[in-house]
DNA sequence: CTGGGGAAGGGGCCC
DNA sequence: TGGGCCCCTTCCCCA
């Protein structure tokens, strides 16, 4: 029998699938900006609202997700005042692999934080030459005008040429990035790390076949495990009675034998066992029955 | 019903 | 980040 139920779910906790993985390639490739990107953003004060006649921008309804440092003119460095920050912090998530139309939300659906602000049409504004919001150059920051180093990271300050440059850098590099919540495709079960999901969708494709008898385990040591059933090495010796065992659980597990004192005790009955699954078993046998 | 062995699974830790 | 290992746990089977 199957012990996938031995994974630890979070059905009574379950939190937001901010990311599916889907396959191995997945895991490597593409859209890595994509992956639960934060982008750092400086909204100016003001903002072009939105035109009735616009179609729906991706950030319209995007919530928001750290900042943007859009490249100011001149005179805009020069206004700007130390002191508390002249421009609003919002947050925003930005798709730059992806083509201006690919719907952005499914990208948000990678991220794991609240909407901070809803963003007006044509975010983010570039500024005209009296520092206004130039609608014609709003179409998103793809296509914002910058030179060279023109974003840069607000958290390491590395600049980077273009947002993409910029994605990829906070997708992979920095470490302030987004928490993350990746899922298994086959089961649901969530995880907090790339590296605790891999390890889990072991378990469902079973890379490790057995040479003798084809039966496939999740990782190299269970194999070995496995082997020694066949081979009959029992590497593992009781220092009490020189028992011998193939698995070092099983040699502790015997070892309880030897001791004279049982760990588990029924709440009921005070009756004690060596094992636990002793004692669960004897519960459900009738020791304790439910109200 | 109980005790114990065998096999196998998962997550966590360390390198 | 991945592999190896450890620890704990569970289920099955048998005496």
């Amino acid at each position: 029998m199957p012990r996938s139920f031995l994974v630890k779910t979070h059905s009574s906790h379950k939190v937001p699938k901010h990311r599916r993985l889907e396959t191995q390639r997945d895991i490597d490739g593409a859209c890595s900006a994509c992956r639960g990107l934060v982008v750092p953003l400086l909204l100016p004060e003001k903002v072009a609202s939105s035109t009735p006649g616009d179609p729906p921008q991706p950030w319209d309804r995007t919530s928001v997700i750290a900042r943007i440092s859009l490249p100011l003119p001149r005179h805009e460095e020069a206004r700007e005042a130390p002191g508390p920050d002249p421009l609003e912090v919002s947050r925003v998530h930005v798709c730059a692999s992806r083509a201006p139309s690919a719907p952005l939300k499914d990208s948000l659906n990678h991220l794991n934080l609240p909407p901070l602000l809803v963003l007006p049409a044509r975010w983010p504004p570039t500024l005209g030459p009296a520092g206004d919001p130039a609608p014609d150059r709003v179409r998103g920051a793809e296509r914002a005008p910058r030179g060279p180093g023109g974003f840069q990271c607000l958290h390491c300050r590395k600049p980077y040429h273009t947002l993409a440059g910029l994605a990829r850098h906070r997708e992979l590099q920095c470490h302030l990035r987004a928490p993350r919540c990746f899922t298994c495709k086959y089961c649901d079960k969530e995880y907090s790390s790339l590296g605790a999901l891999k390890m889990h969708i072991r378990t469902h494709t079973l890379p490790c076949p057995c040479a003798i008898c084809g039966k496939a385990f999740s990782r190299p040591w269970l194999l070995q495990g496995h082997i020694r059933t066949h081979t009959g090495e029992k590497p593992y010796t009781c220092s009490h009675c020189s028992r011998a065992f193939a698995d070092r659980s099983n040699l502790r597990a015997h070892l309880q034998t030897h001791s004279d004192t049982r760990k588990y005790q029924c709440k009921r009955c005070a009756k004690t066992f060596s094992r636990m699954s002793l004692l669960v078993r004897h519960q459900e046998s009738g020791c304790c029955p439910g109200p």
